[in-house]
DNA sequence: CCCCTTTGACCTGGA
DNA sequence: TTCCAGGTCAAAGGG
């Protein structure tokens, strides 16, 4: 029934900062999007769908329960060694344009399928609607969080809307691979974090934005492009294609948001979602409920998200269908429905909903989350009562070395325990925000199956603002998350950080933040006439610069980075 | 007229 | 058994 506030994700990435090549034939990120790769360009789109879909590995976590099954266990095909590291005052978005994140390495479609490997490069651009917009309708901030796949699973709602089956079932043949995991499966949403690649679920729009010239921005919520791109993106995202009529609205304790319930029009059609939005309308969660028994309409509506289409130029098929379904007169059509076979990111469904955490939650022991789910109704469709469950307790984020820094909140933790929990041989330690009166906390582990990731859950909301801090210098904030004003950064993962203590996890930008401090512009990336890498390396070697500047830590800064270092690589 | 949104009331089920 | 919050229904109104 009713879902608790609150919710997981688990992230993981593979990470050392350190040193990435550049050996990718494609001149940016975006161009890879795009099809820059003809063939593998093309396939690009399909592949990361298909990617996200198999290799997740027979494990998928499903929807608001998922295991992170692919997670860990699936190290993206770089070494290990190769820890990349994002450049605090750097915009992701920006970084998206950049060569740097075309390490073909890791990025390459297979090629016997096509398909890109599960942990190729999650992009998470995406959703506009948690991030709040300036009052010209432009994005405020790059809510960013960067992040490769390593669970294709874990997506952002709104992928999880792309990646389409049952998002709601709960897979355990996934839990093969969250051994580690398994213990918070249930609450728990998973999201795969890892450096260097990233792979966009809104792909058309960055196709859109990479045609429409490199200059912009990538049009995704992190982006501050131009608002023809925001909108572009915003109409894809709002359109998966399916047809739906809104049969209700509630306000929802604990929340501003109200939330909408659809149904799919289609007759008999058991698929439902349920979607927050927040005041000035962002899609801040997207729920999806049972499947669609039906293919897409085909539609004409088409005919809505043309102009877009054409922007965007060619795109995966997939990846296109899915994108154009919608009605167009009903924006939240754009979100792509759990079980669209037109684009599949894998057999298991992500829960890019709710990721709301559990804002009072002491309790130390997540294997028995209190997380409520949706009535079970969809199980005669193929949904489970299991797969209905929308947890959103503690938001788990796995996350690499690399991103320790990099997702370094901002706030200050003390560690005020540590012990190992069921699962996992690896110890947990526990740490508390170090104000006075703040009640969160967070618990972060080395995921058992890949001891390069690194769990963080959170619990609890800050009750202040991220301190001024440590190497106040403002590209150190850029990565840090607003505490209230959590933007969310993705339509896709939204509620999470309405209300969760600590929303940024991966590479997230602050609102604000980047646009006035971000040291790191995508200028600066293009200074060099082109998208060369050796521009970005200077970038990137003064964003290392930076992070080295920031001495300024204290005595539990410094323990509790020690105690990080000791589980990282 | 059709279809959709809005909205208050009712239903359901967990605590 | 009761309370309560989420979910659903269905009438009303609008485009």
């Amino acid at each position: 029934m009713a879902s608790p506030a609150g919710s997981l994700e688990t992230s993981a990435n593979s990470t050392p900062p350190a040193a990435f090549t550049f050996s990718s034939p494609y001149a940016s990120f975006s161009e890879l999007l795009a099809g820059g790769g003809g063939d593998d360009g093309g396939g690009g789109g399909r592949s990361m769908s298909r990617d996200f879909t198999g290799t997740g590995g027979g494990g998928v976590p499903k929807f608001k329960s998922a295991p992170p099954p692919s997670l860990p266990i699936s190290r993206p095909p770089v070494s290990p060694s190769s820890c990349f590291a994002i450049p605090a005052g750097l915009s992701p978005a920006e970084l998206l344009d950049s060569p740097v994140l075309l390490s073909s390495a890791s990025i390459l479609a297979s090629p016997t399928t096509g398909t890109f490997p599960a942990q190729a490069l999650n992009l998470r651009i995406s959703s506009a609607a948690a991030r709040p917009e300036n009052k010209d309708g432009t994005r405020a901030s790059p809510d960013f969080s960067f992040q490769t796949i390593a669970n294709p699973h874990s997506f952002l709602p709104a992928l999880g809307a792309l990646k389409g089956h049952e998002p709601w079932k709960h897979h355990d043949d996934a839990g093969n691979h969250d051994s580690g995991l398994s213990s918070m499966r249930s609450n728990i949403k998973v999201e795969a974090v890892a450096p260097v690649r990233t792979y966009s679920f809104e792909i058309p729009t960055l196709q859109a934005n990479s045609q429409a010239g490199h200059g912009s921005a990538v049009p995704t919520d992190y982006g501050h492009s131009n608002q023809a791109s925001l909108a572009l993106k915003d109409q894809r995202k709002l359109d998966d294609g399916y047809n739906w009529r809104k049969y209700g609205q509630k306000q929802v304790k604990g929340s501003e948001n109200p939330r909408s319930y659809y149904k799919c029009t289609y007759p008999n059609c058991p698929t439902k979602k349920k979607v927050e939005r927040s005041l000035d309308g962002q899609i801040t969660e997207i729920v999806y409920k049972g499947t669609h028994n039906h293919p897409k309409p085909q539609a004409n509506r088409r005919s809505s998200s043309a102009a877009a289409q054409a922007i965007q130029g060619p795109v995966p098929s997939e990846a296109s269908e899915n994108s154009f379904g919608g009605r167009s007169g009903t924006p939240l059509d754009s979100v792509p429905t759990p079980d669209d076979s037109s684009v599949s990111f894998g057999d298991d469904d992500v829960d890019m909903s709710s990721q709301r955490s559990n804002q009072g939650g002491d309790d130390l022991d997540e294997d028995e989350p209190d997380a409520k789910r949706w009535k079970a109704e969809g199980e005669s469709e193929g949904v489970s009562a299991a797969g209905n469950r929308t947890v959103r307790e503690p938001r788990v984020v796995v996350q690499t070395q690399s991103d320790i820094d990099i997702l370094d909140d901002g706030y200050r933790w003390r560690k005020y325990g540590q012990k190992v929990v069921k699962g996992n041989p690896n110890p947990r330690s526990y740490y508390k925000c170090t104000t006075m009166g703040c009640p969160v906390r967070k618990h972060v582990e080395r995921a058992s199956h890949d001891l390069r990731s690194v769990i963080t859950t959170y619990e609890g909301k800050h009750n202040h603002d991220v301190p001024a801090a440590r190497g106040s210098g403002g590209a150190h904030l850029l990565a840090r998350p607003q505490p209230e004003n959590n933007g969310m950064a993705t339509a896709i993962r939204p509620s999470v950080m309405a209300n969760h203590a600590n929303p940024n996890n991966v590479f997230r930008g602050r609102p604000g933040a980047s646009e006035s401090q971000a040291p790191f512009k995508l200028e600066m990336l293009q200074s060099t006439g082109s998208y060369g890498f050796s521009g970005y390396q200077n970038s990137m070697n003064g964003f290392m610069n930076q992070q080295q500047m920031f001495p300024d830590k204290t005595k539990e800064e410094q323990k509790e980075d020690s105690f990080l270092d000791s589980l990282l690589c």
